[in-house]
DNA sequence: GCCGTTTTCGGCCCGACTGTTTTCAGTCG
């Protein structure tokens, strides 16, 4: 039996027994059970007995048991014959949980959203308990936007939105200071929402000018330290103000941040001290509440080091504590091994993007321009390679105590072969290989690709391996364990490309990376200066998959890097 | 449904907002 079937029916078991309006505490134990497997890193078989794992017990060990068993669970099917298919996308529309469609159900007979609109228009619904116009009103409202929003967005997008809002926050005079918070601020790849902490004594003065000079499509919520606003755009984003006193704000930012389960698990350990964590600080055993000047402050209350928030995910980073000095921060990267110039597609010359290199205080840095094959790039012939170098070399005898070195971002052509023979690359300090066309390849094909590539001596980086733009494209679907396999016996590194819209290798695979101590390069892929601090949103995303500081070619020093390019030649 | 140095019952993380109520339930994060 599938581990991930497991843990898929007992989270359908935990939907539909919300749809039944059953007791929250005994839902979440479904889905506690299902976290908690998943959690668990071995395999169904390796589970001698499954209820010694912490949330689950004797009713959901049953589940799992008939599971593998009979390879179904009957009391999902009774779940399933009890409660309508059509309740379920019905759970997504705002303001209806189980308990309020299960009474839509059963006094209605209400199972889908047509028959919803129809209730809700000859007033039907109101006249239920617990129900009212307003609640009848809201709903018709909705429903004639269901399905159109997406539930997640992608971070390169949610990056623009926050920074239209940092930009009216900024000018709120009565602000002391605010963050972003959520899993924006924890580097998710998507977040279905925005959240941002807000410290100020003047509540109502904030609310008024939120309300005011946010291009708002619409008002979800407007209290006294919550406001809840859907911003306009091409997509539009619910956005979180939470507006809390100065000495509340680390607090606040904290639990704000989350993850929820970071904070279950905080809470516990608070609990197991006699304490009791909210967003307003936390509260000792005699009842008096504690705040803090920051999060630092706050960790070490509880004789923690300060967790990043990117690492605060499932509650095991609680036990992960004497690995945080090992993870990588913008201030230990020394290099950019991957960006672009006039020469191609880039914006500016080498020899502004290498002053741009030193002004943020690397190194050295490589110069990739794209090869011939990529026409549309403007990608460069070995003549026009030859006549950049000079440049490169210019910049160097200039800036005496910054190195610039010369490299590519050579094509993998559809047919396998690498876009410059080996007598061009043996004259480059480093050269990058990556797939830019011919995604829809089957995969067989892709890896001979690949591995063309990654064989090649010459070669030293693999780029963007899967080729994906999160939220809209998958890329070409490489069998990356393989690819992570070779880079290993090959002595190649594989690239964590920074830019928002990549960020590939993603999460899950530089884990694999990092099990075989694959080296790993964070690279902006930059096509111009601004571009060159997606750094810090390529380091943060590291640190997510715990990847290990000292396998990360940009915080190796000049030496080493050159000791690492130099060792085929 | 799960759990236990508060141990077989009774709490489970905790609090805000809204719309329904006339003190609270449901939803949400």
């Amino acid at each position: 039996m599938n581990k991930k079937i497991v843990i898929k029916t007992l989270e359908k078991i935990a939907l539909l027994l919300e749809l039944q309006g059953e007791n929250p505490f005994k839902i979440s134990a479904f889905r506690k059970a299902a976290n908690a497997l998943e959690l668990d890193e071995r395999s169904l078989d390796e589970i001698e007995d499954i209820t010694k794992i912490k949330g689950i017990g004797k009713g959901t060990a049953a589940v799992i048991y008939e599971l593998i068993e009979k390879g179904e669970s009957s009391q999902l099917q009774e779940l399933e014959e009890a409660v309508p298919k059509g309740l379920i996308p019905l759970l997504k529309l705002p303001g209806l949980g189980g308990k309020k469609l299960a009474k839509l159900y059963s006094e209605l007979g209400i199972d889908s959203a047509e028959k919803l609109k129809e209730a809700c228009e000859s007033n039907a619904v109101q006249k239920l308990a617990g129900f009212g116009p307003k609640t009848e009103e809201k709903i018709l409202k909705e429903l004639e936007h269901f399905g159109e929003r997406k539930e997640r967005l992608p971070i390169w997008y949610l990056q623009t939105v926050v920074v239209d809002i940092q930009n009216v926050l900024l000018d709120i005079l009565e602000i002391q200071k605010f963050s972003v918070a959520g899993s924006f601020r924890r580097v998710s790849e998507m977040s279905k929402d925005i959240d941002f902490i807000v410290a100020t004594d003047k509540p109502e003065k904030v609310k008024e000018q939120l309300l005011e000079n946010l291009v708002i499509k619409e008002v979800v919520a407007a209290g006294d330290t919550k406001v809840s606003v859907i911003i306009d755009g091409e997509d539009p984003v619910s956005v979180d103000f939470r507006l809390v006193a100065e000495n509340e704000f680390a607090t606040a930012l904290h639990h704000f941040t989350g993850s929820k389960d970071h904070n279950v698990r905080m809470r516990q350990l608070a609990k197991e001290q006699g304490k009791k964590i909210s967003e307003y600080g936390v509260e000792q055993q005699d009842g008096t509440i504690v705040t803090f000047d920051s999060e630092e402050e706050f960790f070490a209350h509880f004789d923690l080091p300060f967790i990043p928030p990117t690492v605060r995910e499932s509650g095991k980073e609680l036990e992960r504590l004497d690995e945080l000095d090992n993870l990588v921060t913008l201030d230990s990267i020394v290099s950019d091994l991957h960006m672009h110039t006039t020469w191609s597609d880039g914006a500016h010359t080498v020899r502004e993007m290498g002053e741009a290199l030193i002004s943020r205080g690397y190194t050295h840095g490589v110069i990739t321009d794209h090869s011939q094959y990529l026409k549309v790039a403007n990608g460069l012939t070995p003549e026009r390679l030859k006549k950049q170098r000079l440049d490169i070399f210019e910049f160097n005898e200039t800036h005496p105590n910054f190195t610039l070195y010369a490299g590519t971002e050579m094509d993998i052509l559809p047919d396998g072969t690498l876009d410059y023979d080996d007598d061009v690359m043996k004259e480059l300090d480093f050269v990058i290989a990556s797939i830019h066309s011919s995604f829809s390849q089957p995969q067989e094909k892709i890896m001979k690709r690949l591995f063309t590539a990654i064989s090649n001596p010459y070669v030293h980086m693999i780029a963007h391996p899967t080729g994906r733009i999160i939220g809209q494209r998958e890329g070409y679907n490489p069998d990356i364990p393989q690819l992570i396999q070779w880079a290993n016996e090959y002595g190649k590194i594989l690239e964590l490309n920074a830019n928002p819209f990549r960020l590939d290798l993603c999460i899950e695979h530089l884990m694999m990376a990092m099990e075989l101590n694959v080296p790993i390069a964070i690279n902006t892929d930059a096509h111009a200066i601004e571009q060159l601090l997606f750094m810090e949103i390529g380091t943060k995303y590291a640190q997510k998959a715990w990847v290990k500081k000292d396998l990360v070619v940009n915080t190796w020093s000049k030496e080493q890097f050159e000791t690492f390019i130099r060792k085929n030649k």
